[in-house]
RNA sequence: GGCGCUAUGGUGCAACGGUUAGCACGCGGCCCUUUCAAGGCUGAAAUACGGGUUCGAUUCCCGUUAGCGCUACCA
């Protein structure tokens, strides 16, 4: 492997569900690597598994990658559209004695107990040691024929050496070497002509040129297996990286059970690709300090597999959640606008003035809003009166804060003085309710929290003031005017 | 069962032979304050266990335990 070229990396999922968090990350740590060496990144769809393997789900996974703003540089391939290439390597394997035709029936091979020859009798209780290889590695020519002439279609299996060790590089988990005893004469060719994981996976990035492959820990055990094929393949193995696994709250691997684990889901409850990419990228790999807060061209800067981490990570959502919470509150607020906008569109409340006339408007009152956010939904939300007048009062609100009995006088006049606020900004409002605060004898707190209420809806919400400001006089007043019945008098 | 990987607060990461073991999330308190956030300060909270090696171990080695992975004609 020469040092000059620049690397070759692929992320090759398969259609068995939706891009799921694990994935994601392991493109994010792919696209990261090639972004920062120059390289070129390949997308690759690995549907080899016909039982398994959905179509339709494909089309989902492109959306979820792009959505984490993911793009590849060449691609999408699908293995089902190289078949071709698959048998034409299983022929170079068997050719060159390193493969053989098994004959076996899966179910009795793998340690059912029927037909065929049956070796390692089952202990009582625990497993019995699997077979190695089978006796198919042996057959006779004559033995063979027989075979063929019961017309058994065989599966081809890679004729591992009994001795000797297999070496590989792996840049997270170092040098390996592993007893070739060790390892199984694993089928390369299914019976059914389709090409297991093992083979496709080494012809492919044989033949895309890959130089490094990225990809989950889980795949750890298996890679001697592809390394002994890359060697009867005449090639080099690339260097391999595998990252650790991200585990559920549970210490077990991340499934249904834990809730929320696809992409989509996290784009439709309303978090920021860029916040979940942060979050995906410290998870299971460290800049060497402790940055936390990373956007993505000092993600791309600084990512190196040297510090990706060997311990497998827990998924924590409230961490997630803080991220959102900063990249909806940090960045330049015109960099949130469209998501917030899309975010208004989906729910219905949007308006195209807001990204024509009174764009500086939108901005500024998304400005107010978002230090209290930390998902898009908020915006819809609790701050929905920011952007429509079909607003309701929260229960919890009114209860809190419209309890006082001088309400149903002071607020009448509240309404009075505010109407004669002629320069309506944010010190002349402060200067009206605190003076007639003064006046009337009370706490401004009072004035002000229900005057928060009956214009917002919520306890939860921006300094009244400037909520004032953002809505202008003519809807402060009627706002005001509309929750007077609704304010309990005694 | 076999083989392998891993082991720092509840969680994510630092410290890669010498630090009062650091940062962040979460949790508690205080400040700020007009609600709620944000922000600032602050508190509780960790080197799994046992042996070595060393002047000195979170760090290196061995064992134990635990977790995870692989052990499919899944990927």
């Amino acid at each position: 492997m020469t040092s000059n070229q620049k690397p070759r990396v692929r992320f090759a999922p398969s259609p068995t569900g939706f891009l799921h968090v694990g994935g994601a990350r392991t493109a994010l740590f792919n696209w990261l690597f090639a972004k920062h060496e120059g390289g070129t990144l390949l997308l690759r769809i690995e549907d080899t598994d016909v039982e398994r393997n959905k179509p339709e789900l494909v089309d989902g996974i492109l959306v979820a990658l792009r959505w984490l703003g993911i793009q590849w540089d060449e691609g999408p391939f699908f293995q089902s559209q190289r078949i071709e290439m698959y048998r034409a390597a299983t022929e170079h394997i068997l050719a060159s004695g390193a493969g053989y035709a098994c004959y076996c029936k899966a179910a009795a091979y793998t340690g059912g107990d029927s037909a065929d020859e049956n070796e390692g009798e089952g202990d009582d209780e625990g497993k019995a040691a699997k077979a190695v290889a089978c006796s198919c590695r042996d057959l006779t020519p004559e033995r063979r024929a027989a075979k063929e002439k019961e017309g058994i279609r065989p599966a081809i299996r890679f004729r591992t050496p009994r001795t000797g060790t297999t070496h590989f590089e792996d840049a997270v988990f170092g040098p390996r070497d592993v007893q070739n005893a060790e390892i199984e004469d694993f089928v390369l060719l299914r019976s059914s002509g389709l090409p297991t994981y093992q083979l496709s996976v080494v012809v492919d990035d044989i033949d895309m040129r890959i130089t490094h492959i990225i990809r989950g820990a889980d795949h750890l055990s298996n890679t001697p297996k592809q390394v002994l094929i890359y060697k009867a393949l005449g090639a080099e193995p690339p260097i391999f990286a595998h990252v650790p696994l991200i585990l559920g709250p549970d210490r077990t691997r991340l499934s249904k059970r834990h809730g929320a684990t696809s992409v989509g889901s996290y784009a439709e409850e309303g978090f920021l690709p860029e916040a979940f990419r942060n979050f995906l990228a410290l998870l299971g790999w460290s800049p060497g300090d402790d940055s936390e807060y990373l956007r993505t061209n000092e993600l791309i800067e600084r990512f190196s597999l040297s510090g990706v981490s060997r311990t497998n990570a827990i998924f924590d959502r409230a961490k997630l959640e803080w991220y959102n919470t900063q990249y909806l509150q940090k960045p330049p607020v015109e960099e949130i606008l469209p998501y917030v906008e899309a975010e208004l569109k989906r729910s219905g409340l949007w308006q195209e003035a807001w990204a024509s006339s009174e764009r500086e408007w939108f901005a500024h009152t998304v400005d107010l809003i978002r230090p209290r956010t930390r998902l898009l939904g908020d915006f819809s939300g609790w701050a929905r009166a920011f952007f429509t007048d079909d607003f309701d009062y929260e229960p919890e609100a009114r209860a809190k804060f419209w309890k006082d009995e001088k309400l149903p006088l002071l607020m009448p006049k509240l309404i009075k003085a505010l109407e004669a606020v002629t320069d309506w900004n944010h010190d002349a409002c402060d200067a009206s309710l605190r003076g007639m605060a003064t006046s009337e004898g009370v706490k401004a707190g009072l004035l002000i929290n229900a005057t928060r209420v009956a214009i917002v809806g919520r306890a939860v919400a921006p300094p009244l003031f400037e909520t004032m400001v953002a809505l202008g006089k003519d809807r402060v007043i009627s706002r005001l005017r509309r929750a007077l019945p609704a304010i309990p008098s005694r």
